[in-house]
DNA sequence: TTTAGCACTCAGAGGTCGTGAGTGCTAAAC
DNA sequence: GTTTAGCACTCACGACCTCTGAGTGCTAAA
């Protein structure tokens, strides 16, 4: 099914202008806007021929059209001109990125406040390890007779730690030896495999009697099984409501428990691979929820076995080119800032 | 202005059936409902003297009453009656800190998860330092060849930490004397006296080519910052749509984008003493956003200078009683987990 | 193949009307 | 003085109607 080059001319018109006004688009609107040497009337038939082939419908006989989801697709995939971000754009997001110097999730989660402020669409932000989360190195510091430090490496390059008080006293020595015994026997394993058998013997093999080991251990298990359930955060809620399909209370609670809950954050969609984004409209969501909103989502890499999605969702009708390009570029930014890592002067400088 | 025994019955009982049905109270339903054994008249009559008070009003003149802000501010100063909590609440609540062996910024993200869980209200949680940030103690962990962490105590117990590669070669001895110098130059004094001659002159008495000292200084300025903005997180924004009082999209919208602001939040109201809890109702609200909805806030301490929120936000037409009840209890179990921080088994175990 | 012309459709705004819950008031009863 | 029965009154809400205008589909001529 080809189009002729005046249905796309059409096609295009109608998305571009209802993206723009969110009002049905009539025939006479194309002709005044897009240039057209053709009367209305003709346009009309145009357009009876794409609402015939799915690209368009009517809400009622007596209204504009509106691109179909199916619609939207083929503008996307044929018609959609790459967006190029203003200077203003990528100065933002430069400069946001670079003053960070936090750790992975304070990364993330302001990722994803950038991206919603930019795009004026809720964000969501997420980490995905692709290997099990497994530990590194541990490092325990001693900082006071009741008090010391767990810091932990994993593998996928994050650092967790725990600063823990004790009621009972706490020697540099123990803390030597105990660290010796979790490098030992608690490193490059999974979470299954810390078994309380495994306990045990440390316990034995430290000369712990006073819990230190439980403690230690205790927090390493928990950082493994948290560290699988992936980190996500949200947000931007509130910017769905700028959006006239959103007036809807119900339609709008349904997509903000949707994107509320960890659990179908982790379900959105993924491009599978780095630096590129994908586009889903309406109904090609496979959440019940999102059948009538599209998600923008860009991956970046962080090197080391971990990845990160950073994506928006709104309504269909959405300015599918300039969010994409967006987003691109702060997931590029991220990938260079995570992977890279070298995080002296000039994420600027690089050319974009 | 002192109330009779029948009208606190009957403010009472339009108060409680309000909450639970959402529509306005007529004489009648009270009459049923409370069984008081008079008629209706004579309960109008006293609702009207009720509304010259101010404590109640008409939506309009052939409806029935709903209490005024004035009015709930009578129910929960004198009427309300302490709820006591079920066992089932009780037990979601202590498994649910139990659990919790993360850092601080995911314990409080978790709090204000489960407290929006357990009100149905959207919940907000942050940490307030009484006193300046400023570092305690540095600690540098050699990781290999390029790599090593950032491992940083702030004065109110909290720990950051940051993996930091570098093109450049780390030797162990280097990280010593660099931690031997922040130590001695960057722990005990606020961001402000980090300048930029305080580096140079660390760089120096490091002998630091290198940039290390210029990457270590960069993280704890920017994390004197961020700590002194601190930390808020807010969660279960969904839920505001399962009240009526919310189908008006632009009141949602409203209060919405005030929570997601973090500014907002930290103007939110903040109870005076630990363990207690503080109700705010509508026009007592200083945000003009939330002058018809109300706040419950509850603090918990953490011991050491740091103390914090937790709060939800809902209509006016709330179970003080039982979301204050709730909002209690978590914050005194925070207090427990955090302050005595002997995270050692049994946080059940303790009498309630 | 395109276009002018015209009848047709239908959402949305605005108006009218009936219904019923709940009131305020009055006058009688306690 | 307080309580109650009775009754007229009010007004939101839903059902129903009408008018309007933007935009269509179709037909017949260019």
């Amino acid at each position: 099914m080809e189009l002729s080059d005046r249905k796309k001319k059409i096609l295009r018109a109608v998305v571009e202008k209802y993206v723009e006004t969110a009002e049905p688009v009539g025939s006479k609107a194309i002709v005044n806007d897009c240039g057209l040497s053709v009367s209305s009337a003709t346009v009309r038939n145009e357009m009876a021929d794409l609402e015939s082939m799915g690209l368009l419908e009517h809400p009622h006989t007596s209204s504009g059209r509106v691109p179909t989801a199916q619609g939207y697709r083929v503008y996307v995939n044929e018609l959609m001109e790459e967006h190029r971000l203003s200077e203003h754009d990528t100065d933002t997001i430069n400069r946001a990125l670079r003053n960070n110097v936090q750790q992975l999730d304070k990364v993330l989660s302001d990722a994803g406040r950038l991206t919603s402020q930019l795009t004026n669409y809720p964000a969501y932000a997420l980490a995905v390890s692709s290997q099990q989360p497994v530990i590194n190195r541990f490092d325990l510091i001693h900082v006071d007779q009741h008090t010391f430090i767990i810091v932990v490496l994993l593998n996928n390059n994050t650092v967790k730690n725990k600063l823990v008080h004790l009621p009972v006293n706490v020697a540099p020595e123990t803390l030597t030896k105990l660290s010796a015994v979790f490098n030992a026997n608690f490193t490059g394993i999974p979470e299954e495999e810390m078994t309380p058998q495994l306990i045990a013997a440390s316990e034995r093999a430290s000369g712990d009697t006073s819990g230190f080991v439980a403690v230690i251990a205790g927090f390493a298990i928990e950082l493994l099984m948290t560290a699988k359930s992936r980190e996500t955060f949200m947000t931007g809620a509130s910017h769905l409501f700028e959006h006239p399909e959103f007036r809807d209370v119900d339609k709008a609670h349904r997509v903000l428990s949707y994107l509320s809950d960890e659990n179908g954050l982790l379900k959105l969609p993924t491009p599978d691979q780095a630096g590129g984004s994908r586009i889903t409209i309406g109904p090609e969501n496979l959440a019940e929820e999102l059948k009538d909103s599209s998600v923008v989502v860009a991956k970046y890499d962080a090197g080391d076995n971990l990845q990160g999605i950073i994506g928006v969702v709104g309504p269909t009708r959405m300015d599918y080119s300039k969010v994409a390009a967006r987003l691109q570029y702060i997931a590029n930014g991220l990938s260079w800032l995570l992977a890279g890592g070298f995080s002296l002067p000039g994420i600027d400088d690089r050319d974009s």
